[in-house]
DNA sequence: ATGAAAGCGCTAACAT
DNA sequence: ATGTTAGCGCTTTCAT
C-alpha cells in the first residue's frame, strides 16, 4: 500500500527533469507544437507528465501567455437570476455549447451594482479574454464601456444604437413582430391591444413599433388603450390582459410582447370566463418550453434564443483571436408557431 | 483633446513608481493591508491608483498567492443543458447569490465527455480553489474524485453512500417523499400509483424507497404495476401515466417522483378525459415554477434547490478558507404545497 | 513603516 | 531539434 503523499503538482520544471529535456522543450511538446521535436523525446516526455500526473498549471501558462483561452459572461444585476430569466439561461446554453469544442472556459460575471467606480476594475481585471453582455438595458453604465476597456466585446439580446459601437447579436424583433401581427391580421383580426414590455429595454420599443407600423400598413392606427406597457413577467399579463379586455368595443385579439406576459393574459382570459381563442385571441413571443404547454398552447413566435447565445460567442471568440472589430450586428428570426390560442375572430352575436 | 492611447494596463510596479513607494508597500495598501502604512503613503498610492486607472491583475494575483478566489461548477455532460435542467439552474442562482457577497467568482465548467484520461486535467487546472459537482450520477468518473485531486469539493443533489468521502448538499429526499405519500395516505387513497426517476440518480432509488415503505406503514404492498420506471422528463410522465391509466382498479392517485412527471402525467389525464383530481390525484415534487401555473394547479412539495445551491457554496467556501473537510451531509427539508391537483378519492359509482 | 528580492509556473524569443 | 533566459504582474518573506 502506498502512502506517499503528493504534496505538490510537480511543476514543468520537474517534468523536464524527469524527462531529461529542458523545460523550453517540454513546454512546446506539451502545447502540440511539435513537429520540430523529435518523436523519442515527445515520447519521453509524454511519458513523464503520465508518470507524474502532470497537469498544467493555466494560471501561470494565462499569465504567461496573456491569454485567459476565458470568456466571461455579464448580466444587469436585476436580472442575474437564472430561473426567472428563460432568456439568460437559453443564452448561457449556446455559449456553453459553442465555448466547448474551441476549449475556451466561462465565467459567470455577477455584480452585485453597477457602481461605476469599481464594476471595470471587477470586468477588466485580467482574467477573461473578452465579454458577452446580456441584455444591458438603457442607461447602463455597461454602455459606457469602451470609454473604460478595449476588452472584446459583444452584446447579446439589445440591439443598441450605432452610435454605442457595440456589435450586437440579437433577435430580428421588428421583423418576426411584423410577421406576428400580420398574420394576425390576415386570420382577420382587426381589433388587437397589445403588451408592451419595460421601457428600458430596447426590444420592447422595437417589438411595439413594428406592432404599431403593422397595423398603420392596414389602415389601423391603434389607440392608447390598446397598448398597455408592462414588464415582461407573468403577472404584468396576468394584469394588463385584465384591462385590455375592458376595452369596448372587444379587442379580438391580444399580442403579449413575450410569451410569459401571454401566458399572464391566458390566465386572465380563463379567470375572467373569456374563451381563448374563441372569444380572444393570445399570441406571444419567444416560444419558452412553457408555451407549448400552455392550455391551450400558445401561438407564438420562435425566438432563436439558444442560436443567439451561440453565435455571440463565436464571434467574441473570432474577435479574440483575429483582434479584429465586428461590424455590423447580426439579427436572427424565427418563424411562426400556430398552436391553439389564435384563431380568426367569431362573428359575435351582439 | 487627449489623443493619449493606453496601450497597456498599468501594472503595480507603474503605479508604485508613480507613488514613489516600493511595489511591496503598494501592494499592501491595495490589499487593505494598511493600519502598517502612514496614511499619507497610503492617500498616495490611492492617489496615484486613481489617476492612472490602475486594475491589479488577478490572474497575477492568483499565480503568486496561490488562490484564484474562483470556485467551479460541474455538470454531467448530458445534463449541461440549462433550460432543460431546472435542478441546475436554481443551484446555480442559489450558487450565484452566496458567492457574490464574499467576492468569490463562478466558472461553469463543461465537460464534452468524462474521459478519464483528460477529466482530472480539465477540472485540476490550477483556475479554481474549489468545485461543486452538480448531481453526479451512478457510475460517473466524477465519483473517483479523490483518487485524483485534493481539490476541496461539495456534491450538490446526491446523496452518495458515505464510503465515497463526499460532502452532500441535497433535498432530504425519503423524508419529503414520506411526507407526500402520508398525506396522500390520509386524504383516504390507498390505490397510489408512482412514477420513477431515472436508475442512475440516488435521488430516484430514495423517492422510491420512501413510497414503498410509506405504503408498507399503512400495510398496503405496492404491486410492480403500480410503479412505473421512467426519467424525471414530461414525456415520461406523460408515458407512464397513460399506462398507469390503464391498471385495474383503478388507482386513485398517481405521485410523479419530480414536478416535470406529473406534469405529464396531468396532460395524460386530460388527454384520455380523466378528471384531475375528481378522477385521479396528481401529485408531484420539486415546485417547479410551472406547476403553479399548471391546471389544475399541481400539489408538490417544495423543494428548496436555491438554499440547495447557496448551502453548498457556503459549505465549499467555508472548506477553502479552513482547510478543514467538512463532516457528514446537509439534508434540507420543504414542505407540502397543496394546490388543486389532489383531493379524496371519490367513492365511485360502479 | 518601507524597501529589496525571491519566487509563483509557465511561454516565447533567442541562441545554439 | 533543443537549451537558455527573460519576463508575465503580483504576493510575500526578510531586511532595514
Amino acid at each position: 500500500m502506498k502512502t506517499a503523499r503528493r504534496v505538490k503538482r510537480p511543476t514543468l520544471k520537474q517534468l523536464a527533469e524527469a524527462a531529461g529535456v529542458s523545460i523550453g522543450t517540454a513546454s512546446n511538446i506539451l502545447n502540440n507544437k511539435s513537429g520540430l521535436h523529435s518523436p523519442e523525446t515527445v515520447e519521453r516526455v509524454l511519458t513523464a507528465a503520465h508518470r507524474l500526473g502532470y497537469r498544467p498549471n493555466r494560471v501561470a501558462r494565462s499569465l504567461a501567455a496573456r491569454r485567459t483561452h476565458t470568456i466571461g459572461i455579464v448580466m444587469e444585476p436585476q436580472h442575474a437570476i437564472f430561473t426567472r430569466n428563460h432568456y439568460a439561461t437559453a443564452v448561457l446554453d449556446g455559449v456553453v455549447e459553442a465555448l466547448a469544442p474551441r476549449n475556451y472556459h466561462l465565467k459567470i460575471i455577477t455584480l452585485n451594482d453597477l457602481d461605476p467606480r469599481t464594476l471595470w476594475t471587477q470586468l477588466d481585471d485580467g482574467t477573461v479574454d473578452g465579454l458577452l453582455l446580456i441584455v444591458p438595458l438603457m442607461g447602463s453604465p455597461l454602455l459606457e464601456y469602451h470609454q473604460h476597456t478595449h476588452l472584446p466585446c459583444v452584446v447579446v439580446g439589445s440591439t443598441l444604437p450605432k452610435s454605442l459601437g457595440f456589435y450586437c447579436v440579437d433577435s430580428a424583433n421588428e421583423p418576426m413582430m411584423r410577421l406576428l401581427v400580420n398574420w394576425l391580421l390576415e386570420q382577420g383580426h382587426r381589433r388587437i391591444g397589445f403588451i408592451k414590455g419595460p421601457d428600458n429595454q430596447w426590444s420592447a420599443h422595437q417589438r411595439l413599433k413594428a406592432y404599431i407600423e403593422t397595423m398603420a400598413d392596414w389602415g389601423i392606427e391603434a389607440p392608447p388603450d390598446w397598448i398597455a406597457p408592462s414588464n415582461y413577467e407573468y403577472s404584468g399579463g396576468f394584469a394588463e390582459a385584465t384591462q385590455l379586455l375592458q376595452v369596448r368595443p372587444r379587442l379580438t385579439a391580444i399580442v403579449g410582447s413575450n410569451d410569459l406576459l401571454a401566458l399572464g393574459a391566458l390566465d386572465a382570459c380563463a379567470q375572467h370566463g373569456v374563451r381563448v381563442p374563441r372569444d380572444v385571441s393570445v399570441v406571444g413571443f419567444d416560444d419558452i418550453p412553457m408555451a407549448a404547454l400552455a392550455k391551450p398552447p400558445l401561438t407564438t413566435i420562435r425566438n432563436p434564443i439558444h442560436d443567439i447565445g451561440y453565435a455571440a460567442a463565436d464571434a467574441l471568440l473570432q474577435q479574440i483571436e483575429t483582434g479584429a472589430p465586428l461590424q455590423g450586428n447580426c439579427l436572427m428570426e424565427g418563424e411562426l408557431i400556430v398552436r391553439e390560442s389564435a384563431a380568426p375572430p367569431q362573428s359575435r352575436k351582439a
